[in-house]
This record gives structure tokens, sequence and C-alpha cells, in this order.
DNA sequence: GCGCAAAAAATCGTATACAATTTGACCATT
DNA sequence: AATGGTCAAATTGTATACGATTTTTTGCGC
């Protein structure tokens, strides 16, 4: 009946948002696996707070989509449907776009720069093995994705695309097959090279076909799991 | 050291969400002015609930912007800046295009028959006089970007134009000249018309105009209020 | 051994209790 | 009168308590 464990930061007086970032990040690295149950009790005991503040991080992780909260059964992390993927992407793709051209506008050298390097980081990463690799791995792409909506300035747009990143990375980790993604470095890359030469409508194509790739890449037929209490009511 | 009074339902039962929700129409009813106080207390008090509930239902309110919560302070109505009004329009701008495209893949005759509909509703309302006509215009508006989101059959979207609208109608009723508004009724119906002509480029440059013009009826000088917590950090 | 009903345990929903922090008032001092 | 400080009241932060619902286990008959 135990709940998966999540890496609980010793005796460190921990605050809401603190659980709130923990689980999110147990979420979005695949520590916990989706459709896991996370019980107030079992939550509260590993950060040594009462269910009061655990409850308050699991709805606010509900509102993101992260958790699913089913009334007087308790919180469990987000299985989402192939529909849902679906969604998701469609609406990257759609606002992305913008996102890249808004972020333009903004963007001198040194935010040149500072994309290059994430980049390198990026590919250093790939470089490994193993799981730890691919979570590194996915984490990386989607920082990239939020460092442009960082750029724009636009906090409205910022928090839209935190919550679609961090829904893309439990999507991924879902249906995601372990081995082409690394074109999507390149591409990446490519996008940035566009930006650096002023060509906006590529950069814009480029990214509509990575996010393109992106969604590719996954195998969503059902069943990969424990997907009943979906196909059924909830 | 009261706050100002919410409708209380007398009475009935009522669950968190139903707390959320009152409050949130009251808001973008501007039944509360932006910068109210929302004594946990007080609105517990209203609707026969303890804190407990009213805190769940502010600290979603937050997640949505339309209530700040200061630490040890309390929550407050959202008491938006005209840089945060600029953002959620820019957002707007960047979305709305395309959620009218994706909207009119799904459209068909009966869809518009809606449209149509919501605008003469919209059109009743905007005859009267007065803070009731008001507020119901500045929802009628918001209800006619909503329906096109909701065309979408995208959840993702739909939630973010939620956001979008609530927030807009905040900043409406907080810097909104009262005069022009109208115009945007036309405009609303332009928009439909160039769909059901199929001419999707120029209902996108509609809708994009269309909250140019919102957007240029306000008048977001500062010191409309107490600015003076945000002037300095929070 | 299998199915089913009832009891027991676990878990969530909500209220309340208590600690920590802020707010406001009152008074002393300059 | 203005400034500053201390204490009381009010308000939020967090934990705990208790009732309601769900889940599991038990035990009985077949």
């Amino acid at each position: 009946m135990k709940t998966a464990a999540v890496p609980a930061d010793d005796q460190i007086d921990i605050s809401t948002q603190s659980i709130r970032d923990s689980i999110r990040d147990a979420i979005v690295d695949r520590r916990l696996a989706p459709g896991t149950k996370l019980s107030e009790a079992d939550v509260g005991a590993l950060f040594n707070v009462s269910r009061t503040l655990v409850r308050a991080a699991l709805q606010a992780l509900a509102y993101e989509g992260l958790v699913n909260v089913e009334k007087n059964r308790g919180a469990f992390v987000a299985y989402p449907s192939p529909e849902e993927a679906r969604q998701i992407f469609a609406t990257r793709r759609l606002i992305e776009p913008g996102i890249l051209r808004e972020a333009a506008k903004h963007m001198g050298p040194s935010h040149l720069q500072h994309l290059r390097q994430l980049l390198m980081e990026e590919g250093r990463l790939m470089a490994e093995r193993g799981q730890t690799a691919r979570r590194a791995e996915i984490k990386a792409s989607g920082d990239f994705h939020l460092m442009l909506a960082s750029m724009t300035g636009n906090a409205v747009m910022q928090r839209f695309m935190d919550e679609l990143v961090a829904r893309s990375s439990l999507v991924i980790a879902l249906y995601g097959q372990s081995a082409i993604s690394s074109c999507g470095h390149q591409e990446h890359h490519d996008i940035v090279t566009a930006i650096e030469n002023g060509d906006l409508d590529r950069a814009c194509h480029l990214m509509i076909h990575h996010i393109d790739h992106i969604e590719a890449d996954l195998d969503m037929r059902e069943n990969k799991g424990s997907d009943l209490r979906e196909a059924f009511g909830l």
C-alpha cells in the first residue's frame, strides 16, 4: 500500500511550494510513474508535514494537469490519454511560433549566446546512456522551449509554456520511444541558427516541424499500463 | 475591517468549487473591487464554511491570476498592473487567431448558428443602460471568445482562454472607459461573417484588430487606486 | 475453494485548535 | 505634535481531530 517514494530532503523545513516543486520534478523526471497514487498521509510523512500542506500542493498540481484528484479516492500522477497528448501538442504548435517571434524581438547577442550554451549542455547530456541520460535529455529539451518563452518577457506566456512543457514531458515519458529523439537536438540548433540569420519565417517553420517530430516519435496506442480507470468513466 | 460582501446563497451546502466560482464571478463582474481584501474568516462566514475550503478556493483563484495571495497578509482581489494588462492582451493576440482557425476547422452550420445567437443576446444586453448592462456587456463579450475556444475541441486551449478572458474582464473593469466598447460588438459580427464566407485570413485579421481595439479603449495610466504596494516590491 | 456480506482499516473531506505573524492602538519620550 | 516602542487584537500558517467514504479484510454459507 506504500505509494512510490519521492526523495525526501532530510530535515529541512519545507513549504507548500517546495513540496509542489519536488513532486512536479519527480513526475516530469518520471521518478513517479503515471497512475501512481499520491496518498496525502504518505507524502506528508516523507516531507514531515501535515496533510494540509500536501493537499494544497496536490491541488495546485491538479490545476497544472500533472495530477488527477478523484473525489474521495485521492490524487494520482496524471496518465494523459492520447487525446490529451494530441491537444497538448496542438496547443504548442499554435503558440510556439508566436512565442518565437515575440522572443526574437527582444533578443540580443547575449540571449543567443545563452541559447547556444543551453544546447551545448543538452548535447553533452545526450552523449550519456541509460535512464538518467534520457531524463536529462527530456528535461533539457523542454528547457530550450522554456528559455525561448522567458525571452518574450511575457509572464503569462511563460506560465502557459511551463505547463505545456511539463505535461509534454509527462507524455513523452509515457509514450516516447527511446530511440529517435536525438534529432530534436539538431532541430534546436537549426532554429537558433535561423533566428541568428534573422529568418523568422524559417525559424517558425522549423519550430512547427520540430513539434511535429516530437509528437510523431510517440507511440500512443492505448494500454501501456493500467489505462483501465480512464477507459471507463474517470 | 469588514471585507466586501459576496452574495451568499443562503443555507445551501457549498463546496470549494462553488466558492471559487462565486468569488470569480464576483471579481469578473466587478462586484468585488480590485484590491479588496478577501479575509478567510469573513468569506467563510458568508458561505457558512470553514477557512479550510475558503483557502483552497483562494489558492485556486491565485493560480488563475484573479487573486493575489501575500504571505501572512492574506488574499486580495488582483489589481493588474498596466504591464500585466499588456501581457494579457499580447498573449491573446498571439493565440486567438490560431484558435479561430482551429475552431473554423470543426465548425458546422449549427455552430455558426450558436455564435450568431450569442451575439444577438449580447446585442440585447447592450441596449440597456447602467452598471448592470455594462457588466453583462463585458461578460457577453468574453463569452464570444470562449465559445470560439470551446469549438476547437481542445481542452487545453479552452482553459487558457478561460483564464485570459477572466483576467481581461478584470482589466477592462479596472481601466475601461465606459463609452466606446459597443464597436466591439460589430466586430464580433464581422468575424463570424468572415468565417461564414470561408475567409479565415480576414477573420484572423479582424480578430487581431478587435483585440487591439479592446486594449486601445483602456486608460492605463497608473494611480487609479492604491498601486503603492505594487510600485515597490510586492 | 468461491462468492458475498459485514466488519475493519485506510483514506479523504471538513472543521477546529493552536502557533506565528501582522496590524493597530496606546503611551512615553523628544 | 511627531516619533518610536510595546502590547493586545486580528489574521494567517500549520497541525490535528473527527465524520464520511472508500477499500480491504474477514468470516460465513454454499
